[in-house]
DNA sequence: CCAGACGTAATGTCTATACATTATCTATTA
DNA sequence: TAATAGATAATGTATAGACATTACGTCTGG
């Protein structure tokens, strides 16, 4: 079992071995691992213990596993790191900065886009009274008619959010734009510099809750993401 | 255990009536969920099948467990939605376009960033002969010798990399950039105009496998990221 | 040579039980 | 009151066994 973690319980120490092995190449993409009642006797231990191990994987993407035919090592992916989109002002207090939403700007509109009456706000996040981010927002009354009422001043429109409705999807687009006269002015920025564009877009079953476009100083912030140990 | 899937296995319908009882906000953040014993009551069956179901929602980051204490309802996180990041030469082939690598540029230099040396590639990729992403890459020829030998006109460096090398660790930094006059030229934009930046560095064990920037227009390329059913 | 039937090898699920681990709570003691 | 020690309730891990499910291969019969 190579030299495997001591401490760690036995489903955790196979499933490791044997990502260990796959990572190295020992195990290939599409080469069948050996089945559980194999790997029982390897390691010496129940089934069920096994089974645990390779769910892990199977969680991981690292493998799949069909009936009758086996577990296979699968092609590796580059393309599901953890991306971090963070709320905004989480990050911001996180790092023990002082954090502050100005409001700029409410009105209740129609949109064609999302169904009913919409609350169209727009603000700037600051960070230690430096301007971080231009927020575009939209949120949908017939699903938050709360949010009429709620003090955007205290709490950042996300943040409030994230706590008065509870969301079931969201989809993220994240693209470039140079900055319009507007951005300038609220971000400090230079006309046309180039700014990371996050839209995000919040569903509550099959409603849309808030839509949101948030822009950046692409050049002094970044998203990050990473996979792997 | 309301209107839920039938046909699922017991400890995918107790996980699921739990993740739609917190996503309706009957069970909020903090609030401490039912205790295995109760549960395996509730639902009649044996603690392992709950304890299976908890173990689910534990890896989707919707509750926390503490031994003597319970179980907890997370805060609900917009962190961790799955990004992809695909592989620029399978994105283009898989929506069935022609894709193509040009390479420009090819050099063994020292870096000082990666050891040893290092073979330094600037190259566009091509979807029907339209330039879509700009690439500087440097591969680190101590991990992968075989890259100097390698013909990047047949396959991209990132392809060829990705079956050549499996790697154990990846990290992504995105960002917005003004072009810079000779990605103007390579992508056909305007002076200045805005670009997404995706900057990778793949790791195998300690050392760094490869280092790229994939410089894309800012309008017509975004990257997506989902989470939710 | 092909279509269909079928045995079977693998995974998928579930149970009942046992003991380990650990943070919380309580009771005791200084 | 404060520190310490111990009891305990919850999760964590592991086992052995049972039956369900599925699709791979093979063996038919046409």
């Amino acid at each position: 079992m190579s030299l495997v973690r001591k401490g760690w319980p036995l489903h955790r120490r196979i499933s490791r071995d044997l990502e260990d092995r796959i990572r190295a190449g020992e195990l290939r993409p599409g080469q069948r691992i050996p089945i559980e009642h194999d790997l029982m006797q390897t390691y010496g231990c129940a089934r069920m213990t096994v089974n645990k191990a390779l769910s892990r994987l199977v969680g991981e993407g690292l493998i799949e596993r069909r009936k009758r035919a086996g577990s296979f090592v699968r092609l590796p992916r580059l393309d599901a790191p953890v991306l971090e989109i963070p709320d905004i002002e989480v990050e911001v207090t996180a790092r023990g900065d002082r954090y502050r939403f100005e409001l700029l700007n409410a009105h209740v509109i129609a949109d064609d886009d999302l169904d009913g009456p919409v609350l169209a706000l727009t603000g700037v996040h600051y960070a230690q009274d430096r301007a971080l981010a231009f927020e575009e927002r939209r949120i949908c009354l017939s699903v938050v008619p709360d949010a009429q009422t709620a003090d955007f001043t205290v709490q950042s429109p996300g943040h409030w959010l994230l706590q008065a409705v509870p969301w079931t999807r969201v989809e993220h687009k994240i693209s470039a734009v140079a900055a319009s006269p507007e951005v300038c002015v609220r971000l400090g920025i230079e006309k046309g510099a180039a700014c990371l564009v996050v839209e995000r877009r919040t569903w509550k079953d099959d409603s849309v809750v808030t839509a949101v476009r948030q822009i950046f100083d692409g050049t002094t912030y970044r998203l990050t993401a990473s996979f792997g140990k």
